[in-house]
DNA sequence: CGTCGGGTTGATAACTTTCAAATTTCGTGG
DNA sequence: CCACGAAATTTGAAAGTTATCAACCCGACG
């Protein structure tokens, strides 16, 4: 019996009522501890027969490397997320998995998914409502590199992620930390660094973020979500999920 | 007994054997015929408990719609492939989708699907391997977008195209029939539709690819490849899929 | 201390958009 | 079969955004 819920347990039962049963199952799911160490990558593209694996401490990053060398980063995975899932079903991974921070992560084998999956369907539907989250964030993040500017882009990133965060405890409508640099927000917003600074300091000049040593902290709620054109169900309310 | 396969059967026979049980599975899903005309929206944004649809002839995108109008195509769906997927999920859509051309789709309802995957776990495995092959495109989307040059990003486009084309026996090595406008092409490819003329235009006068009157034609596949750093496994050979 | 990885700033270059206008294509009705 | 209008394509010129290059600063760390 623990005391402390698990990011992803806190983060699934937001949007599915648990039973304690379901509980146990999740909790099962988290034998298999593993560390990794920063900037060492955990996965990379081309890789066979991963396992996937739950965050449960730290954050990490998905990327592709072009064969000039730039990235993009595809996402952040914080506590909670699903890794590699994908890279489980097309038994090959598709891209590259960097641990950011000192990371911990419970292994998942296909066959652990399986099984759990069979001892309730409302929580195989809820990891997939998971995964469809994670592609519906994929798409918005195209949406932004297509059409925002460099500004509204990075604005709509630090509400992403201030949500994200909102619903595993980890943050607040003040802000959060994150140990991002300017580099990987770089990457991710596909800008230059030296860009990416420029629009950080037009952010707080303007009043409406400052992401400085590691802490993200929001001015300006309101006019933040008018800047980025953020959709306020987009993550929060994503409609009635089990009826 | 039809002696012409869907593009659906198509795809999926090119990836997982089928038996005839799972070629009539497959074909039984077809029930529901609906026909759209071109340009008028198929499903849009917020629209609740939409059905799902396979599409069998012709084509439509998906895209997102910004305050001010801009407009960004997150994929392009050509026959076999499936619409709405994650919106049945979700019981909301995230996303508009607009037929391109006259199209024929069959409605999918969600009992449906899990009828089918019920009678065979190996149609579920390929559905869900073709879901995921949606969601890797995207991918490559946002990493055409956030770090390719509009030339390079023009020609992956094709390729990607090409390649999604041949599989349902819609286009060859020399080239195919494509029904998109340049301005298609520009809220696609995140570019404005000047400069996606002008692109076109570099790409013809470099002797790799012709896009005119609705044919695509490939001059030189290899300089191709080269020029967008097209990964050649990326949709033709994803590995063993069933083992 | 000395170095090294961020972070910051200015100057310049490159790429892409925007605006404007001409040209071509294509569907429709005469 | 032709004429007409709407839509799509094409091109030039100018403006705007972002990248690149080059310094310089700063704090962490051996």
């Amino acid at each position: 019996m623990q005391s402390v819920q698990s990011p992803l347990t806190r983060k699934l039962g937001s949007f599915v009522v648990l039973s304690s049963a379901e509980l146990k199952t999740l909790d099962d799911l988290h034998r298999r501890r593993r560390n990794f160490v920063a900037g060492r990558d955990l996965m990379h593209q081309g890789q066979t027969d991963q396992a996937a694996y739950i965050l449960s401490d730290g954050w990490v990053c998905s990327y592709k490397l072009m064969r000039d060398g730039k990235r993009q980063i595809v996402d952040f995975q914080i506590p909670g997320d699903f890794l590699g899932l994908r890279s489980v079903l097309f038994h090959t991974a598709d891209h590259n998995i960097e641990p950011i921070t000192p990371v911990t992560a419970s292994e998942v084998l296909a066959s652990d998914l399986i099984d759990a999956f069979a001892s309730s369907p409302r929580l195989a539907t809820a990891v997939l409502w998971a995964a469809s989250r994670d592609e519906a964030m994929v798409v918005e993040h195209l949406v932004s590199i297509g059409r925002r500017s460099a500004l509204e882009r990075t604005a709509h990133f630090f509400l992403e992620l201030s949500a994200r965060l909102k619903l595993v405890g980890l943050g607040t409508v003040e802000g959060y930390a994150c140990p991002l640099s300017q580099y990987m927000l770089a990457d991710a917003l596909g800008l230059s660094a030296v860009h990416v600074n420029r629009v950080l300091r037009e952010l707080r000049e303007e009043g409406l973020l400052t992401f400085q040593k590691g802490k993200v902290t929001i001015h300006d709620f309101e006019k933040l979500v008018d800047v980025a054109d953020f959709d306020r169900t987009y993550l929060d309310d994503y409609g009635p999920l089990l009826r």
